[in-house]
DNA sequence: TATGAATGAGGATTCATTCAT
DNA sequence: TATGAATGAATCCTCATTCAT
């Protein structure tokens, strides 16, 4: 039940935006009466945080993964950016909603630093990996890592704020060369 | 009166946040009545976008200033971003309003947008004088200036989260040289 | 629920006038919270349209059905004037308001105005018939039709303003003979 | 000044239409401060009584003259008339105000009703001249004061909501006749 | 007298939440 | 558990009126 809210909750922000999210709506969407929606929720904000958390379980999880897997760094830099677009273009109402809104209704602030945190937490590793194993110089990995979420979201935005999604392959490749190489010439 | 509203509006949103800007609590904090308000903005849109507008003036004629000037393309960006951290430790709570809660409720998308469309096309414009001074190599320059936007955002962003204001030059001397000698070793 | 806020509403306006319809009064008169207004009818606007067409409902029904039947334009003359002065009569608060303020904030002026051509479409036809069966004389039709709606109306409010009730009867037997014969003497 | 205030309350209504006549606006189209509007009237209900008054003042002249001269009484009907419409279709959008809106604010009831009365009794007047004259047979002529009141605004009504003005003559030829003589074949 | 900034009561509307059935 | 009618606080906005200059 809570998965067909969350469902719902999804239709609703897609076709409303994330304003428009009433629990109203979402209970129609969801073919319950609005009362129902409280047996499964606390409040409005309890929905929120699991529709947050339910967005970014998958992502979530694979980051993990791709972060357990015995891969390269740069490889695994490379997979979590391809990662991260594939969900995004899957997906680009909600995320138009996580990306830009979410914090907005001041509601979900925690839950996005919290998510934050962890992703910055998973990309210094791989960037103290790198480091180790002698693929990346000595560098401030917390500030880096910072450096690289900011530009994949940027871009993710950007994507979406444009009409046709571009492959998340293109992307990468543009990503990956100009933080592994750098822009500057004759490098 | 303006601009003693505007920065009642700082006052409010630093402290209940963008969502908790309501007329009547920017009027308790002007010291005004609530009408008088409306002798100033056509309407709370009016007044968001003039907060808007107002926080990024100078940030945006210092933008083009160096952008106009006569520095190697490194040196812009390097200035740009020094500029940019400067203004966001000098007016923390303004900032963590502008960079998270700016397209609040949907009204100000469109400027948030064509302000990100503007710094955008600044860095295009300072990467291909870089391309074509032989500075930097060939690149998609769009998706690069917008890895640079994300990347001074997040910086900003993860700087405000955190409790000590640490320089802008320290923030400078870790962005630069990953942007443009990458972070691979031995480049 | 509707009907109670009908009710509630002509209780209002026949105390406070029609500009004097305010939700919150409107709400009190009910006994219900103000919200519930709304889950009843769309906006003020269309509250005002339910009252407005509530009351013409009967009066409408009941014109067609004289247009329809098989009498004499003149019969179906009398006996839309009688009608009409009989609802008047049971009802004189709320039409005291539809008379006068029926287009206030000129909210319902389309409403009135439909009505209105309605009624003079009815007039006409009835008219027409009275030409074609040779009981009345080559006429304006359109015109005449006004003016037999002008007299009826300016009737009504001068009935309400009035204190004592007359009988629809006693205005029919002046309202027609003049219509009819003129006033002209010898005629 | 009160002048030029009729005035510019005038051309507010005629473009804002009576909701839309607020002090702002009128000072506004008078030129003058807001607050100087109330060193000529003492509040809006005054100004707008003003108006009113100074809207019918020349046509409640004309009509008391036309009813102290000596002419039939049929010729004082149709003068009465014709002068009317042609105030009215010289100040089309004035008289959409004052015909349909005046009562509406509640504010001009009693003016309104008491214009009524003064133009019903000069009605009054003439029909007793014209029974006493022999023109007319004996009537309850304040029932018919009333009817050809209540049918020459109904035309005005009519002929306001339409878009192109008829000269006041023709209204005139429809309406004599029908008083007169009525409807009546073979009359 | 003229000004116009400031006022604040008043009004329409929304929506998360509750609760009796 | 499900329902959905009822709630009422919260919010934006308008505008007649006042008053210090």
């Amino acid at each position: 039940m809570r998965e067909g809210l969350f469902e719902a909750a999804v239709a609703v922000i897609a076709q409303h935006g994330s304003a428009g999210l009433t629990i109203e709506r979402l209970a129609i969407a969801a073919r319950v009466a609005k009362g129902t929606v409280y047996n499964y929720f606390r409040s409005k904000r309890g929905l929120l945080q699991f529709v947050h958390q339910r967005a970014y379980e998958p992502i979530n999880g694979q980051m993990h993964e791709i972060a357990a897997s015995s891969q390269t760094a740069r490889g695994k830099l490379e997979a979590m950016a391809r990662m991260y677009f594939e969900h995004v273009n899957q997906e680009r109402e909600l995320f138009d909603f996580l990306l830009n809104d979410a914090s907005v209704l001041g509601q979900l602030k925690s839950e996005q630093a919290s998510l934050q945190a962890q992703v910055i937490g998973v990309l210094k590793g791989i960037l103290e990996q790198g480091i180790a194993s002698g693929e990346f110089r000595a560098l401030d990995v917390k500030r880096v890592a910072e450096m690289i979420l900011g530009a994949i979201r940027q871009l993710a935005e950007c994507e979406l704020a444009g009409s046709e999604p571009r492959s998340a392959e293109e992307i990468v490749e543009v990503l990956v060369p100009v933080f592994l190489q750098g822009i500057q010439k004759g490098h």
